[in-house]
DNA sequence: CCGTATTTGTCCGTATGTATG
DNA sequence: ACATACATACGGACAAATACG
């Protein structure tokens, strides 16, 4: 007798489970943007139905992540570059909102543990570790949303960053831009910590429009 | 031989069309938040399949207008009031977002358009026209958005607004709230013609602030 | 341009789980 | 607590549209 994990006693639904693979499947990049999805072949390959996968398709159709062409099928949504800056300049008011929020109501044990978080993102700077240092800052911006305390907040962060991960694929950033980076991280928290709001919710506005501007660089160099 | 309509004729699938009209449906009023649509019955009633309405039943669950509960059936959300404050302060950046970007890029026919919009809605306060200017005010602000250029804040505040309508409907305001926001109209054109961006910001910042404020005295006064 | 193959769109039957007397 | 009624979950078959030779 094998013991069920408490996805599947809590909530299951084979539409849900297909639903998270096929996700899953296009953040990693198995799916590449723009591909296009046999309903049938990959239902197969999942070893259910039709009927779920098309659910689960609907979903990530109003998600964002697929697009439906009627009678012809479904793909993988590709972000060009003017959703992306659209994109951050929404992320931008709503790190701002965080963290004028944060300044507001952050607890000393949440502010202990952003401090580690940033020690341990110095720590990567230093080891020039892209990879750890890329999940870190992923992971601090992600808790900022949810500290915060507005859930609706962070769902729709979460959506946004998800569908900018589709955009072209140059996300991890290159190794000198990362000590810039990082200081601005300390800057946040240390603003944070003074429970100055104005300050605070500056400090994200210009993080993520630092952030957006080093992104259309790369971008426009990645075009010539 | 009928003519098709246009919608008819570019999207169609029984799917897309099941959705919009259980929508509509549900910002309606037909369906009560909190109630539970019955899948057979509301195929039957519409002529079609039950797999179509499910597909429908998933957008719109994504969308956030339905909640599934796992072998129980689907039922129309119910948004409480915390989740509507949250929905408010997400609104607020967003429409401050779209004040910095109208003080910078509106046209001059887009600022006659908004005068003409701000002079109906004069005109329905003096004839004390709630259903008039409450229509007025939801088509005003979401023009703005639409003139800010961004395309994603314009789905996204759509979104949130059609949420924000699952809230217990107390949205239509009082009478006597009327010339204060008429007002607060009047000034958010001014300071976007004077083509200042902080202070456009600001005035719509504030402004749903202030909507914000009236619901949350609103509901309060009607839980007493 | 036509016929065939493939894929999507729709419908319905059956099994499983839930609510109710 | 048990049995019955009912709704949803899933699968599979048929119809329609598109793609290809």
């Amino acid at each position: 007798m094998t013991t069920p994990t408490i996805a599947q006693l809590q909530s299951s639904s084979l539409t849900h489970v297909v639903q998270q693979e096929i996700e899953r499947a296009i953040l990693a990049g198995d799916f590449a943007p723009g591909s296009k999805l046999n309903e049938a072949a990959l239902a197969m390959s999942l070893g259910v139905s039709r009927g779920p996968v098309r659910e689960a398709f609907r979903s990530l159709e109003e998600a964002g992540l697929l697009r439906t062409e009627k009678n012809r099928g479904v793909f993988v949504r590709a972000i060009p570059l003017d959703e992306a800056i659209e994109i951050y300049d929404l992320r931008a008011v709503m790190e701002e909102l965080a963290g004028r929020l944060l300044a507001q109501n952050i607890t000393a044990a949440q502010l202990q543990e952003l401090h580690t978080t940033v020690a341990q993102m110095d720590k990567a700077v230093l080891e020039k570790d892209l990879n750890t240092y890329h999940q870190l800052n992923v992971f601090f911006h992600e808790r900022l949303m949810e500290m915060s305390g507005n859930k609706k907040l962070l769902s729709l962060y979460k959506k946004l960053i998800r569908e900018l991960s589709l955009f072209r694929r140059a996300n991890i950033g290159q190794a000198d831009v990362l000590p810039l980076s990082a200081i601005e991280h300390q800057n946040i928290v240390k603003v944070i910590e003074k429970r100055d709001p104005i300050a605070a919710a500056k400090a994200l506005f210009d993080h993520v429009q630092e952030s957006k501007e080093r992104t259309i660089l790369r971008h426009q160099s990645s075009q010539s």
